[in-house]
RNA sequence: UGCCGGGUCGUCUAAUGGCAGGACAGCGGCCUUUGGAGCCGUAUGUGGAGGUUCGAAUCCUCCCCCGGCAGCCA
């Protein structure tokens, strides 16, 4: 049950694993993805995603998401619209719990009274630069708040008014009394709240402190009786903080496990960096195909099958890793080999007249030969025909195996055809070809031998819907764009490539928004569902087909 | 520099004192009416030095390297 797959179990599944046995949590198991609101998903929040919903399917326990919104000033309904969505998609399964770290706010403020009874928490006047230079360094302590010894009477009395809206923003904050010599500068009296006069995108007007994440996120663990509470590397030194806070409540205490968090070559993955990007039209919109957002995968045409699998293969550990993008593309290029009908489509089209050609038929074609069930589709034939600009070469290289003046090639489910005559404009480029076709050897006929090496793909001209196809290539020009500080130079100009003037089989036309084809030869495509009109039909490419040919 | 964490093929990831394995990428071959897919084969790795042990990626010591932390962000 742990590893269905009969995969290698991660070091997160072998701590569950003695959990279980210990019967700590009674044996059950909670999970949950907390995301702050202020940004779309990305492929990061994919695995985080696929980690701890599988956690909870394997254990048969429950997966919650909640929305870590405790910061108005950034988050705002329509990354909370867009979130859901991309989760769902995903195929997590949360049932109703979509929950709000912001509804516990109620529940946290009293707890913060208790820890302030306690004499555990205090009121400080310090502004923000008071702080930061009293917190010490990394190599020095910190030296005690002058506020660290206010009376419980008058540290209550001060949060209370806290929160009635005494006090402008950033003149006060509330404080966790622990020890500022700690080695661990998150002990060293971290602050709970903060004042920010803001409208809250849930709470509205309600309040005017807010907690910040480090006070919030274990209570909200705590309060949904998560039992395994699963985040990223960069929070390991605030574990002892949830510890304490947990610890000085009583309550419900989730055990924090760390995993490094996913970096893709070719791309950056910090919501700060991709909302910049968005916001000053690097790319056009959060789910801009080249984005490695869930929605821009989705655009592009992975399906949520793909990049599960993707979070599958690389796995969980604790080192930190450069993934490299070739995994995710194996994902998607291995489930579309599975799924997606071939179709036939030109891309950049050069005309061919079969000269001893007339009328015209329908071919039978296979649709997807890796499923046979998939069924067969009639193709329209006739004596003008466009095939790709790149299979044919006047001058070939040696090993070129597709169409040259005087040679012979083979029409996809159609017949081998004769390049006869080479027709140029006055500059000098090929602008059509002239072809004979020899009717003994149509596809499937089984009345010739002829065999030849070469089998292109085409479209009738004379049925020919016309299309605009998006190229995509990675967005950056270097391995690791995240470690560079001068990132925006390395974004690759040529990231996006339209093609207007595509031909492609007239099958095409009744396709629907994110439907899904292998374009026989060039690659897997994706009908656009941002540009597609009924006019006008867009492709984007999900992803080439792996090509062995080298010239 | 204080604290925390981490170093295994090019990349990602297993091996929990007992043959360093898998996937991707690469290379070679077979097959093929997609130069696709599939099949077969193949090279490449334990950061370093000592130690314990019949036996070490794994345990111990020292060293080296990488990441994170000094927001009223998360």
């Amino acid at each position: 049950m742990n590893n269905p797959e009969g995969r290698s179990k991660n070091f997160i599944y072998e701590i569950i694993d003695d959990d279980m046995k210990i019967n700590k949590w009674e044996a059950k198991v909670h999970t949950r993805f907390p995301p702050e609101p202020n940004g779309y998903l990305h492929i990061g929040h994919a695995k985080s995603i696929c980690l701890n919903y599988g956690i909870a399917r394997d254990y048969n326990g429950k997966f919650n998401l909640r929305f870590d919104d405790t910061n108005p000033e950034k988050e705002e309904q329509e990354y909370v619209d867009s979130i859901i969505e991309d989760v769902k998609w995903l195929g997590a399964d949360f049932e109703d719990r979509i929950l709000y770290g912001s509804d516990y706010f109620e529940q946290m403020y009293q707890w913060a009274i208790e820890l302030i009874k306690k004499g555990k928490a205090y009121v400080c006047d310090l502004n923000s630069d008071e702080i930061r230079s009293s917190r010490g360094t990394l190599t020095e302590p910190g030296k005690n708040s002058p506020f660290r010894n206010r009376s419980v009477e008058e540290n209550m009395d001060l949060f209370e008014r806290m929160r009635k809206g005494e006090f402008p923003n950033g003149t006060k904050t509330l404080r966790a009394k622990i020890d500022m010599a700690s080695p661990n500068i998150n002990l060293r009296d971290p602050i709970m709240y903060r004042i920010v006069h803001e409208e809250h995108h849930r709470q509205g007007s309600d309040w005017c402190i807010y907690p910040t994440y480090d006070w919030a996120h274990g209570n909200e663990d705590s309060i949904e009786g998560i039992t395994h509470s699963i985040c990223t590397l960069e929070f390991e030194n605030h574990r002892p903080l949830y510890d304490w806070f947990l610890d000085q409540l009583g309550v419900h205490h989730p055990q924090q496990i760390e995993f490094a968090r996913l970096n893709l070559s070719y791309t950056v993955m910090s919501k700060r960096r991709l909302l910049q990007l968005v916001k000053e039209g690097y790319v056009d919109g959060w789910d801009d195909p080249r984005m490695p957002t869930i929605s821009g995968y989705r655009r592009r045409g992975y399906t949520p099958e793909s990049i599960r699998n993707f979070a599958e293969i690389i796995g969980v550990a604790k080192r930190d890793a450069l993934t490299d993008i070739a995994l995710l593309e194996y994902a998607i290029r291995d489930d579309l080999n599975k799924h997606a009908n071939r179709v036939m489509a030109v891309l950049k089209p050069l005309k061919v007249v079969i000269t001893n050609y007339t009328g015209e038929e329908e071919l039978e074609a296979v649709n997807n030969p890796e499923n046979i069930e998939a069924g067969t589709r009639r193709v329209p034939f006739c004596n003008e025909l466009y095939i790709e600009q790149n299979d044919f070469m006047e001058n070939p290289p040696k090993g070129f195996h597709r169409l040259i003046p005087g040679g012979e090639v083979r029409l996809r489910y159609a017949y081998i055809i004769k390049c006869k005559e080479v027709i140029k404009n006055e500059k000098g480029e090929v602008i059509e070809l002239r072809c004979s076709y020899d009717p003994e050897t149509k596809s499937g006929s089984g009345t010739s031998t002829k065999k030849v090496k070469g089998v292109i793909h085409w479209v009738s001209a004379k049925h020919a819907v016309d299309a605009e196809v998006r190229l995509y290539d990675r967005l950056f020009t270097v391995e690791n764009p995240g470690a560079d500080e001068d990132w925006l130079s390395k974004i690759y100009p040529n990231s996006l490539e339209i093609i207007n003037n595509a031909k492609v089989e007239p099958s095409l036309k009744s396709s629907k928004p994110l439907d899904k084809f292998q374009f026989e030869r060039m690659g897997y495509f994706c009908v656009d569902q941002k540009y597609t009109t009924k006019e006008k039909l867009v492709f984007n490419r999900t992803v080439t087909l792996k090509d062995s040919w080298k010239k």
